[in-house]
DNA sequence: TCTGCATGTTATAACGATTTAGCGAATTGG
DNA sequence: CCAATTCGCTAAATCGTTATAACATGCAGA
């Protein structure tokens, strides 16, 4: 009935594999995970049968056994990551797919999971045993999920409670090397575009913006931008400005979205980038680079980045204690044909 | 010791649950999955349990049980998405969120898998039922690895094996829309900017372009790009073709990329666009509508076809019986200012 | 020689869910 | 009124792995 020629395939178990080792299931277990001493020639027949039956091992019963699964989630709270359509996908994008990599790497798989209505229940259903949050909202329904599951996280961006390990990402270096930039080539007055919601990196923009123009003796302006249909508001907010005669030269975009639409203000108003305005803008992606010129912005490293918090998340998960924040690596400056000419 | 007020917090299982509600654990399991009929006055006792508790199922030990890892995962098999930066990883991860969002509305979370050099190993510590393939090569090494676990897979774009259920992305159509738009706008003498592999895409590419061409009487020219930095071999081409007074009076450029090096080059050599030469390019990314004037290119429908690639690996792991092609929605042609004044 | 200790192995007990067989009670049908 | 069926449930088996305790064996030091 159920000799070796049995057609139906059962599923080749550690059990299999040790009989025609010759040895018995522990070992086979032992010697796979390398957790235990296997001598070196029983470790050499157990390898033996492992190719020649086609052992795959049955990770949810691995998992049941280890309450691991081996995978950690990578979530946006960014509500509108994908209603906003490509551009902020893009950001999350570049984060997922390094952190991806990085896990892989790590023998663990990364899950993407999408923005929700209800994440409680629809998570209930997916397996990971930690993940990576990427800037969080003080009232974010994920982190109150993973702290009912007793799951760890490791947040990207300032965290709404600091004793969670969290990757800092210095929100002041960022917008004092825009700014100090702007007046190193020679700007004298530019108004800054910041999102108007209170988050912390448009709040810390503000405050490092209105600082540095101070200690230049320069103008201070700040224009608040609603983040929805933030292009079309940017342009229109820049064309205001520039008819009201405020004599601009330049223009701090804290999000490449607001900088497309000064730019094509500007244009609309024949004024020439960068000898009559220079512009600015925070994340160097792809829309940064494809304007006409191209946008001088921050490289803002986020494949370090993400793979910093993959890892720390990786060693917490591995028992490494660990709190409080992680330095990211210091942004760059890239500077290109909006700022200077013909770069 | 091990009292009701025990700190140390076990996990809450079936069994508790069972108990609270004074039921066995099977009618517990039932309630939960609605596979079998359980009293309606049962049913609710066993809700207010799992609330009161805060029961979460073990996913492990259900998959265990079941078999199923409630995870399918995305492959790229282009080995060069990562390495060729934000670009190529736009258009795959286009389809990934999308993906991600049709699986989490079926309680499948969807796992990401990079690019890596040996699959067989790295995977083997990655739980997924199946998985959705974008564009393979015919000796893609994740197929042999999934036929070899028995793993079922979609397939996006044309498979090495027609067997197995794929999308079928209609690339005659594809080039036939750009191509005839080109005739409708009025161009008259317009190279084809393709890549020199001979991938099934490009090779429909050229197919219809030579035909279609043909048909109206047209000039036939095929410009061969080199994948690897096409946008300034691209560029280059374009010079070039110009330079020999072949005068050219459009470009039909198949990927973004090349698009945007043949736009350098008309720039560079002073022809307006669209009145002089117009440009048409396939993928309708951020790359194409960010060029100046934006170009004219299609809405491939890239997240209805990741939803259906997903929904139909889903309906496969359901034991829907599923082989063959699944025809992909039309592209949409989006006429922008790089073939029509003033869109 | 005996104790102690490291080494490599085995048998067995979990892990936490689903599934199976089966059991009384209630309902139906002839 | 008895047999047959349905209903709602329980007890027990099961999935494949890893962890635990115990056990020989060999070797060192006293």
């Amino acid at each position: 009935m159920s000799s070796s020629s049995d057609l139906s395939r059962r599923r080749v178990t550690v059990k299999d594999v040790a009989r025609v080792a010759g040895v018995s299931a522990g070992t086979v277990s032992n010697a796979i995970s390398g957790k235990r001493r296997v001598d070196a020639e029983t470790r050499e027949r157990i390898d033996r049968a492992i190719a020649e039956l086609g052992y795959v091992p049955n990770l949810a019963a691995r998992g049941m056994r280890t309450g691991r699964a081996n995978t950690i989630a990578i979530f946006s709270s960014m509500p509108t990551a994908v209603a906003a359509g490509k551009a902020k996908l893009g950001f999350l994008m570049e984060i997922a797919a390094a952190a991806a990599v990085t896990a892989l790497e790590r023998n663990v798989a990364l899950v993407l999971v999408p923005p929700i209505k209800d994440p409680s229940t629809a998570l209930s259903t997916i397996p990971f045993d930690g993940a990576v949050l990427v800037e969080p909202a003080a009232d974010d329904p994920y982190l109150d999920m993973l702290r009912n599951r007793g799951l760890p996280s490791v947040v990207i961006g300032p965290p709404p409670d600091e004793k969670d390990p969290w990757v800092r990402v210095d929100n002041h270096q960022i917008a004092e090397l825009l700014v100090d930039h702007m007046i190193e080539v020679g700007a004298t007055n530019f108004p800054l575009l910041v999102g108007r919601s209170m988050r912390r990196s448009n709040v810390i923009f503000r405050e490092t913006y209105v600082a540095r123009c101070s200690a230049a003796g320069l103008p201070v302006r700040i224009i608040e931008i609603d983040e929805t249909d933030a292009e079309n508001a940017a342009e229109a907010a820049i064309l205001r400005e520039i008819d009201e005669g405020n004599g601009l030269d330049g223009v701090v975009a804290s999000i490449d979205a607001t900088a497309s639409g000064a730019m094509s203000a500007l244009r609309a108003r024949g004024l020439s980038v960068p000898d009559d305005v220079k512009v600015v803008t925070r994340y160097d992606g792809f829309r940064a680079r494809s304007e006409n010129p191209s946008l001088t912005a921050l490289n803002l490293r986020l494949d370090e980045i993400a793979q910093i918090a993959a890892n720390s998340l990786l060693d917490v998960l591995e028992g490494k204690e660990l709190s409080g924040p992680i330095d990211a690596p210091p942004p760059l400056l890239v500077v290109r044909g909006s700022t200077v000419k013909g770069m």
